[in-house]
RNA sequence: GCCGGAGUAGCUCAGGUGGUUAGAGCGUCGGAAUCAUAAUCCGCAGGUCGGGGGUUCAAGUCCCUCCUCCGGUACCA
């Protein structure tokens, strides 16, 4: 489906990043890169597009974070975010606007959102029994309950499941509960929460995903899996300081489940983005119409939100456009085993940067994005895409171009009079890539696209070789001319066709062809721009060549 | 346990509704070329598609079963 013939306007997001670590690869793959890359790519085809993400702030664990390190909450939410907003940069995400859930806006949009949902009465109040802790004056969360397993008599199952026989448990269930924080006993204790009619929206939930043939199969069935189970009503406060207030009357110590609050962030930050511009209700356009094309990046364990209970929430407002599409990712693994910030085993994004390349460190992971399964990250393929594709196929063919037009031709685009058929092949097959490569990013086939754009360079290469310039500037100079012209014409082309997953070389190569990154659009990539006689700049390495001791970890 | 996903060349991965000799990239090996970051181009080799059973003229693809890995399982996010 072509963005522009039902869409006005296109409104991506990424999952937001959870700020209570540092973000790793893993997230990358999962909802960053992808988003970016499809971003880029409307960008350069002139949609209007806007892309949405931030740090997810609140919530139980980052308040127990921040018990575990003797700090508050706040310290531990400043720490990540702005380290994690640094990391994107670093690696290029080209976000509209990279907030935060602890903003004001934020507070009074998730407010106004619960507060509206509350008028309409379809909220519903229900008491329940919880292991409340004296000492800490809190009610404890089941995972931060342990106690003796009812099934199997292990002494150190968690409140949610025994890691020992694998049974699904409650904390009341557990005998001999104690607090995971300080070990002290909790008492049973009721409390009241705000509850959302989830079970009531599941009709309409399995008309419109029933609805969405182009989704992924696994995001369709996985929510199928949901209906067939039934969905249940959820519980949208808790028992916590750290989060957005309940809005309404006696319920001082309650807040919003940071669940219903985190997606509004989405809404909260759309609002930041246009609040100073001289449109300060345009994020109205992006959210409120129905012609907008809103698309959720995301890790395979974001789904049931952003596919169920996010949208069940729209619904329930009805103010507000749904999900066009929820191309969620499955985890990119390191080594062998998977990601994680709690066990340290992950390659953080910050320490990544300081050995290489941005545009090296997002080729490697685009062209193994899970986007099917599972995908493992290695360091040895980091170095071997680099030192074999990006180096030795794109870099070398720039260079090699390069240096004929500053050898033979004082470093300007050397003149094209009278193009051969082999010239008119290449040149036709720039098109039909550009175009295929179009389709593969309309289709959210990010492996796919970064893999074609690689196959127009093979092809560049075997035109260098086929037409042998180095023979032509002995004995028919126009005819060199003609083909250097050709190849610096294929390399403005490629600072197109790579600016989605490379945008650093990308701006390397334009500023080496001497021309400014405004100019360029998708559909130019296709066309020959350069005209003979510019001036060129001097040649840079584009990828270095990555040694095996700087991969020995 | 239950729901969902995955298991395909040495490595990393593609393979709508079952259909001719199962694909790509990288790696290996052989050749061509020598402009270029020794970088390119061409070619060969390499797979009983996790195990077993079944349906069918025909199964990587559909059904059953078993094994392994991953996500979720509703108060972690």
């Amino acid at each position: 489906m072509e963005n522009s013939e039902k869409f006005k306007r296109i409104l991506v997001t990424s999952a937001l990043t959870y700020a209570n670590g540092e973000t790793h690869l893993g997230h990358i793959a999962g909802s960053i890169l992808p988003a970016d890359m499809y971003v880029r790519y409307c960008r350069l085809s002139g949609y209007d597009v806007i892309y949405i993400c931030g740090s997810d702030e609140y919530g139980t664990a980052i308040e127990m974070s921040a018990i575990k390190e003797g700090i508050s909450p706040k310290e531990i939410i400043d720490k990540y975010h702005f380290l994690n907003k640094q990391s994107y940069e670093g690696l290029g995400m080209s976000f509209d606007i990279y907030s935060r859930t602890s903003t004001d806006i934020h507070k009074k949009n998730s407010q106004d959102f619960f507060k509206v949902l509350y008028d309409k009465g379809l909220l519903y109040q229900k008491s329940e029994k919880q292991l409340y802790s004296e000492k800490e004056k809190r009610f404890l969360a089941d995972r931060f309950v342990i106690g003796t397993c009812p099934v199997c008599g292990y002494e150190e199952a968690r409140g949610d499941e025994c890691e020992n026989c694998g049974s699904a448990l409650s904390p009341l269930e557990l005998k001999n509960p104690r607090s995971t924080i300080t070990g002290d006993t909790p008492v049973v204790k009721e409390s009241t929460h705000y509850y959302f009619p989830l079970s009531k929206y599941q009709d309409s939930l399995d008309k419109w995903i029933i609805s969405k043939s182009d989704w992924k199969p696994n995001v369709v069935n996985y929510c199928k899996g949901w209906f067939k189970t039934g969905l249940q009503d959820r519980a949208i406060t808790r028992d916590l300081n750290w989060g957005v207030p309940l809005p309404v009357n006696n319920s001082e110590g309650k807040v919003i489940y940071v669940w219903f609050e985190a997606p509004i962030g989405y809404i909260s930050n759309t609002i930041e983005l246009f609040q100073n511009s001289k449109n300060p209700d345009k994020w109205k356009e992006y959210w409120q119409s129905n012609d907008t094309k809103l698309v959720h990046f995301l890790g395979k364990d974001n789904i049931i939100f952003h596919a169920i209970f996010f949208p069940a929430m729209l619904m329930a407002h009805e103010n507000y456009v749904l999900a066009e599409n929820v191309p969620a990712n499955e985890f990119m693994n390191l080594e062998g085993s998977k990601q994680s910030k709690s066990k340290g085993h992950a390659i953080y994004v910050k320490d990544v940067l300081e050995k290489f390349n941005p545009d090296t460190i997002r080729y490697t992971i685009a062209t193994n994005m899970p986007e099917n399964k599972d995908t493992d990250f290695y360091w040895s393929d980091l170095q071997a895409k680099n030192n074999n594709e990006l180096g030795a196929i794109l870099g070398n063919f720039v260079n090699r171009t390069f240096v004929f037009a500053q050898k033979y031709f004082e470093g300007t685009v050397p003149e094209a009079n009278e193009y051969l058929e082999i010239d008119k092949n290449i040149i036709n097959s720039i098109k039909s890539y550009s175009s295929s490569i179009a389709s593969y990013y309309e289709n959210y086939k990010f492996k796919d696209a970064v893999s074609e754009t690689m196959n127009l360079v093979r092809d560049a290469n075997k035109y260098f070789n086929d037409t042998e310039p180095w023979k032509a500037i002995k004995d028919d100079k126009a005819r060199c001319a003609v083909i250097i012209n050709t190849c610096l014409q294929l390399c403005r082309s490629f600072a197109v066709l790579f600016n989605p997953v490379l945008p650093f070389s990308s701006e390397k190569l334009l500023r080496m062809l001497n021309i400014s990154e405004e100019a360029i659009t998708w559909k130019s990539a296709a066309e020959l721009k350069l005209k003979a006689g510019s001036k060129l700049n001097n040649p840079e390495i584009l990828f270095r060549k990555i040694e095996d001791t700087e991969i020995d970890k």
